[in-house]
DNA sequence: TTGTGATCGAACCGGTCGGTACCATCGCAA
DNA sequence: TTGCGATGGTACCGACCGGTTCGATCACAA
């Protein structure tokens, strides 16, 4: 509805510009924000273009298409999202506990977020037309089911991969539900204590 | 992409129709279909009508606005599901854990199918324009809630609130990975192994 | 027979969108 | 000073969409 007004260029005269790639990087930014506020199809480029003081000739030599703007800012938001999870399990040091619980610490300050609005990544995933989404979608899920299978396995679980996949799935039940109920960081928390007895080596330690 | 062709009415003459109610039910079952496959924005009103052989003045008169047209289709889609799960989980008499183990393998039935999307529910509120879509999946998530709770209730658990929770992000995390990740039946088997214990009165029985 | 109401088909309207073309402008390097 | 490349602004294009209107058509009841 509103115009989006957050991210924003001095402005500047006609031919002018402060950076080569300073102009690129605030499209970005401004895209990432108002994409995943009102959705891959809630914004126009003119508007988009407008909010960031620059002209739509620049940002289709920067990016070529619309596609190419939600392609390169859906890699970023995978790309830094998998990075803070893998940050907040380095944390843990070699406990597997202590991972988990670091992962599921870091969801929970991201769902109180009041700006959260639920994985920017499958959200766009619904969006039929713009096929790249599902792939990438999938491939910003194998990040993380990697890292959750890698804890599982230093947990010394049977199954592995299969504790993987369940913890995947609170992880992305607690995003879920976090977005639509308004759960904030309580979801994290249930989630979390949820996924603690997968962890155990069933019985005697 | 293609034509729509699945619900089709009979080819009639202009003035005619077979049933009073029976062209609205045609539309509403086409709509379900297509607008699950394709989402909100991925169907035109003119596309629809035609596919079912209707005039968009006729649709008009029944839903008022494609907007009507949707929120009939999600109530629907809404109730259905839920007495579903209902449906199963009273075929586990007044056992909790064959309840929740009927509960989820009607799940699994559904994920394998092959035209299965996900929750219609959860796809059409990521749509930012359509506003009720919001409060129709929060509602949506609080039936599916209600159930979990109850079964957590007859289960004995300190906390049913909190288990019923756990419960529905298990739901929904399996929900959101067999649809990205094509797991099928198999999503469904993992959530419940890992829901099961959340069931168990700690300790001893 | 007459009339009423529902229907189809098609034209039409206003608006929005992604994308392109053109021009005047500026910084900067030669 | 001159020219080049990047830029902003604006107009424009073709396509699509939601919604309205209108006339021709048919079933059916009075």
């Amino acid at each position: 509805m509103g115009p989006i007004g957050t991210i924003c260029l001095m402005p500047v005269a006609k031919g002018t510009s402060l950076d080569p790639d300073r102009t690129r990087a605030a499209m970005l930014e401004a895209a990432t924000v108002v994409f995943y506020e009102r959705g891959l199809d809630g914004v126009g480029i003119a508007e988009l273009c407008s909010s960031v003081g620059a002209s739509k000739e620049t940002l289709y030599r920067h990016f070529g298409s619309k596609d190419g703007l939600i392609a390169a800012v859906l890699q970023a938001r995978s790309d830094r999202n998998n990075a803070w999870l893998r940050r907040a399990a380095a944390t843990g040091g070699d406990d597997p506990v202590a991972q988990l619980t670091a992962v599921f610490a870091v969801l929970g300050e991201w769902f109180d977020q009041p700006q959260y609005r639920g994985c920017a990544l499958l959200n766009a995933a619904t969006q039929r037309h713009f096929e790249p989404a599902h792939s990438m979608a999938v491939q910003h899920l194998d990040g993380y089911q990697a890292l959750l299978t890698e804890i599982a396995a230093a947990a010394g679980v049977p199954d592995p991969d299969r504790v993987g996949r369940q913890l995947l799935m609170l992880l992305q039940g607690a995003t879920v539900m976090a977005d639509h109920l308004a759960l904030g960081r309580a979801a994290a928390d249930d989630a979390l204590a949820a996924a603690l007895p997968l962890l155990a080596t069933s019985g005697t330690d």
